[in-house]
DNA sequence: CGCGTTTGACCTGCGC
DNA sequence: GCGCAGGTCAAACGCG
């Protein structure tokens, strides 16, 4: 595995975003970060934004060269972790097998696993022990996970990734008290893709969507995508549609300064840096986004002021 | 009234 | 074969 490159990846990504400002030019900057304000203010407050901007900029910029740092420390504890648990396994295959518990598909298959993906550069989207343990299973359907960060108050079950979804069950499983929901996609008729929904066992404010089956249609925000809604579900999809386990942190863009607590358990190697790199354009392009990175900007910065 | 959700019953697969 | 646990079905229910 090398996870040096997914390290690059939230690297990329962030320096991507700081593209963003870069490539807006500071005149169109101003102009949207004053259109979005009272027109009182005048150019001695534009000197006084840009410098606040500036420091803003480089804040995050040493808050993500800390990120990345925990990060990195993060992946070393996780691949000599990974190497010793492989080790003992290759010594004890016999304890292994029989310890998974009755269910090998399904304990394999649902949150007993730690929240990080064990995966490796396979092609195939199942976890390692899924590959071993059920190769049919593996041929037949491809299932991928995603981990989402919702707030710990909320209760329900829904994941926004974009498709849509029938409940058609909801169960309690006995490793874990919260409930699982099972879900259908009804986009089209003929798509086989199944959706399980639980909270993790370990974070409460984890939701664990497992995705099962491809879809056999587009996505359905990519008919949105001229209407410019909601632009975070179509990066959502194309990273679950890919990678095998993803994390998505709505909370954190709620509140940038929420950053700063960042829960490393739940951060996911698994995000192909090719997706990242077409989220991050994706996000670039978008005037919406521009639109609102600048109201948000300039709403704390107004904040701090007053 | 139509559609989606809820929830108890039923089905299925696995281990003993 | 039995029991357990996960998965699915479908009638009842609620909401717009």
């Amino acid at each position: 595995m090398d996870y040096s490159s997914w390290i690059n990846t939230s690297l990329d990504l962030n320096i991507n975003l700081h593209r963003v400002h870069e490539e807006l030019p500071k005149k169109q900057v101003e102009d949207n970060f004053f259109s979005l304000d009272l027109e009182v203010k005048k150019s001695s407050v534009k000197q006084e934004s840009a410098g606040a901007l500036a420091e803003e900029l480089k804040r995050v910029s040493a808050e993500n060269k800390k990120l990345t740092e925990m990060l990195t420390e993060m992946c070393e504890n996780y691949n000599t972790l990974r190497s010793n648990l492989m080790e003992y396994m290759r010594k004890n295959p016999d304890k292994e097998l029989s310890s998974s518990g009755k269910r090998k598909s399904a304990s394999s298959n649902n949150n007993s696993t730690i929240p990080m993906g064990v995966n490796g550069t396979s092609e195939s989207s199942s976890t390692d022990e899924e590959s071993c343990k059920n190769p049919k299973e593996d041929m037949k359907t491809k299932i991928s996970r995603v981990y989402m960060r919702t707030e710990a108050f909320d209760t329900s079950l829904i994941v926004k990734d974009g498709y849509q979804w029938r409940k058609y069950g909801q169960k309690v499983t006995r490793d874990n008290p919260s409930p699982r929901a099972y879900f259908k996609c009804s986009f089209a008729p003929s798509c086989p893709v199944k959706k399980k929904v639980q909270r993790s066992v370990d974070d409460q404010s984890v939701l664990v969507a497992t995705y099962e089956g491809e879809h056999n249609h587009t996505h359905p925000s990519q008919m949105e995508v001229t209407t410019g809604s909601n632009r975070s579900v179509s990066c959502s999809a194309s990273l679950s549609s890919s990678a095998p386990t993803v994390t998505l942190d709505w909370t954190k863009s709620k509140s940038s300064s929420e950053s700063k607590n960042v829960n490393p358990k739940t951060e996911s190697p698994e995000v192909p840096q090719v997706l990242v790199e077409q989220m991050a354009t994706s996000l670039t392009k978008d005037p919406n986004f521009r639109a609102a990175l600048v109201a948000a900007i300039s709403g704390k910065m107004l904040h701090n002021n007053n």
